[in-house]
DNA sequence: GGCTGTCGATACACCGGTGTATCGAACAGT
DNA sequence: ACTGTTCGATACACCGGTGTATCGACAGCC
């Protein structure tokens, strides 16, 4: 269920990713709800039949693309805080740093957002969902302690602040999304994120600050 | 163009009605891109016809629907602060009264975020949604004022507090949405709402403390 | 380089939604 | 109660997508 079976010879390797990419701009461009087969297949350069050999229907290509593009977000992330990556010194230029490397994909916005809406009402697709966002922010722990620790503080609430991040991160792609280009959007977002995460963190040698 | 310049008589108002609520229901259990005309007149007890005759298409309908939504969102939030509701001592508290005039409603959540993502693809309809999103700040400002002046503080920043509520009310709507029924995740949504509400504003009348 | 089985193109029959034009019935105004 | 108007049902022509069954071609393997 949750790598594909299918590829067994090269050819079918390379049509299934042209599908994929393919399928990517054309959710982007109609939306998940209003694609068809057919336009997939056209962006693509093939035929349905090419289509149906390799799925059997637009949700089960929708998660493997689902998956691929999650994986791409991941190590992103973690080439932020890679052992190479230039060194930060304060809260809010770490978080610039991270947000930098999670550009505002608008196309990928509305994407995320459509199949959210569809996983809900998917019993079982939720789950998968719950899960990745678990799995995000596993993945995003060790870069904010790596990140944090260059600038001596560590984090005092892992849980809340893991919340709180995907929370901010997903509320606004929103109001970007609505708002493209808008400069103040982008900078808000910087100012919530640094106190997020000043919030939930602390110097780390130095003696405690005594409220919060 | 914002509100309906449509319904002349009284059996038009009904269908009107009966339509929009029959969508609200074919939208949650579709989804609004897979949804048709079709099947929200079959849903509604009426045919293409009366569709037609009330609305030009799905998303002209769909702005309706939403309008009355917000409305009837804002004026559950209005009651928050009314001259006669009880008051609130805290922060925290304050908070948990509004958040709870907001029911987590899982439906509309699904719905929304479908269309934003269709907005935002549609030129002129994401400047709708960002003008109501606006309206909504709008309306959200003076019931924070008044709350607050329950508590006695003072509002430091309406623009940024603004766009932090709605992106943090998005946010975890998302959260709840995927995970339903989850204890903790509605705690920690008081948590942050809290944190955001105490970090734009200030003690009123009393000496400002010296950090932040 | 020849054989074999996989893969994708082609063709077919079908379904369901679209939007419009027309007509009769319910309704409001007086 | 009468009458003109409005509203929604019906019918029509059309389009575009669906999924399958079949066939030829090419890749993979020796």
């Amino acid at each position: 269920m949750s790598s594909a079976p299918k590829p067994v010879t090269r050819r079918r390797a390379h049509t299934r990713q042209r599908l994929l990419d393919a399928a990517r701009e054309v959710f982007a461009r109609e939306g998940f709800g209003r694609s068809t087969v057919e336009q997939v297949c056209e962006a693509a350069g093939f035929t349905r039949g090419a289509f149906y050999s390799n799925f059997t229907s637009l949700d089960e290509l929708f998660l493997e693309m689902w998956a691929q593009e999650s994986a791409a977000m991941l190590s992103r992330l973690q080439d932020v805080a890679a052992v190479d990556a230039p060194k930060v010194s304060d809260v809010r230029s770490a978080v610039k740093r991270v947000l930098e490397a999670l550009p505002v994909d608008t196309e990928w916005f509305q994407i995320t957002a459509e199949f959210t809406a569809h996983a809900v009402r998917t019993p079982g697709l939720a789950q998968v969902m719950a899960r990745r966002e678990e799995a995000i922010q596993e993945a995003l722990f060790p870069v904010i302690d790596r990140l944090l620790e260059q600038i001596g503080r560590k984090v005092t609430n892992r849980v809340a602040l893991g919340r709180s991040l995907v929370a901010a991160y997903d509320g606004t792609l929103t109001q970007l999304a609505v708002e493209p280009g808008s400069r103040s959007a982008l900078r808000h977002r910087v100012d919530l994120f640094t106190l997020l995460v000043e919030s939930y963190s602390e110097p780390a040698t130095r003696r405690r600050k005594f409220l919060l």
